[in-house]
DNA sequence: ATGTATGGTTGCGGTCTGCAAGCACTCCCC
DNA sequence: GGGGAGTGCTTGCAGACCGCAACCATACAT
């Protein structure tokens, strides 16, 4: 029992209200940027930036999204021209997607007004709060995903 | 200069995944419940059983979003038994939103999920950094609702 | 009394989401 | 080698939210 329910549910409730305030900041950040992201893209580039080149399904996965939204982003991004797509030549069924150049500076466009952004918010936070605020996240978004089963594994409307 | 850009960056970072993992976990746990709320129904629930009989405009006020939304979500919750609403006495025009039983108990139990669902993803965080990841995320969203003016001081498709 | 401001509702369009059906291709087993 | 099962992706459909703008009814000020 390593955890009381008090601060369990204070927890809980700090995650709710602050889900709904970033949500805000998330995507009003993106649609700043002139010839905007749509604001999916974020989340989409910028796997594609750290992780290269990779197919749809496994940005699917990693975005922990349906397939199909992913499918319908990334016509959106190469119809923009921020990813280019080319065959898997290893799988006729898949395509590889890339990150294109102009998407790269989109993405640089998008972080620079993010991080204008978070200096003004952060504007009276100190080093050490925000670095361990950071890891606190980081390891919390793991957890969640790992306690949240993927979709299929939810009956979503079938509720007994 | 308080901060450092390496910091700051990762920290961005960090939110900008977490917001995505927690959105489907708060939606989820609503929709888990049976005759669930719409999962928006908490946002709007919560503030109504903290703050009391309230209107429209405040509850618009206090949960960020634009007034029809709020209308619509109480109609909603109306039809559905959990809140009630009565004319406002001191003023013809608005009306007075209350929680009904039935939604304080659909509360409970959508609370009570979140509880099962929280267990299970912090099952190896000890008191201390759980205490101290809830404040540092309450003063988050706090600075950020503070950073983040109120969509009405950002034209939203008039980007230049 | 008349004009303005305010609380709320509704129509409209937009984004993001998941599910399910369908297509093309791969892989495995007979 | 051929046929069936499985996989990668796309598309049609429907639902949840969101904001803006137009609108009505009431309140308030001059």
């Amino acid at each position: 029992m390593p955890l009381s329910p008090g601060t369990r549910d204070r927890l809980v409730a700090a995650v709710a209200q602050f889900v709904r305030a970033g949500r805000h900041v998330s995507t009003r950040a993106a649609e700043s940027v002139h010839g905007g992201l749509p604001s999916f893209g974020w989340g989409l580039l910028l796997p594609l930036e750290r992780d290269g080149e990779q197919r749809c399904s496994t940005l699917a996965a990693r975005t922990g999204v349906d397939v199909s939204v992913v499918s319908r982003q990334v016509a959106a991004l190469e119809r923009q021209g921020h990813v280019e797509r080319r065959p898997d030549p290893d799988d006729g069924r898949a395509s590889l997607i890339r990150l294109s150049e102009a998407g790269a500076a989109a993405l640089a466009r998008t972080r620079a007004v993010r991080s204008e952004w978070a200096t003004a918010a952060l504007a009276d936070w100190d080093e050490e709060d925000a670095r361990r605020l950071g890891e606190l996240l980081e390891r919390l978004a793991a957890d969640l995903d790992r306690a949240a089963p993927a979709t299929s594994q939810i009956p979503l409307g079938a509720a007994s």
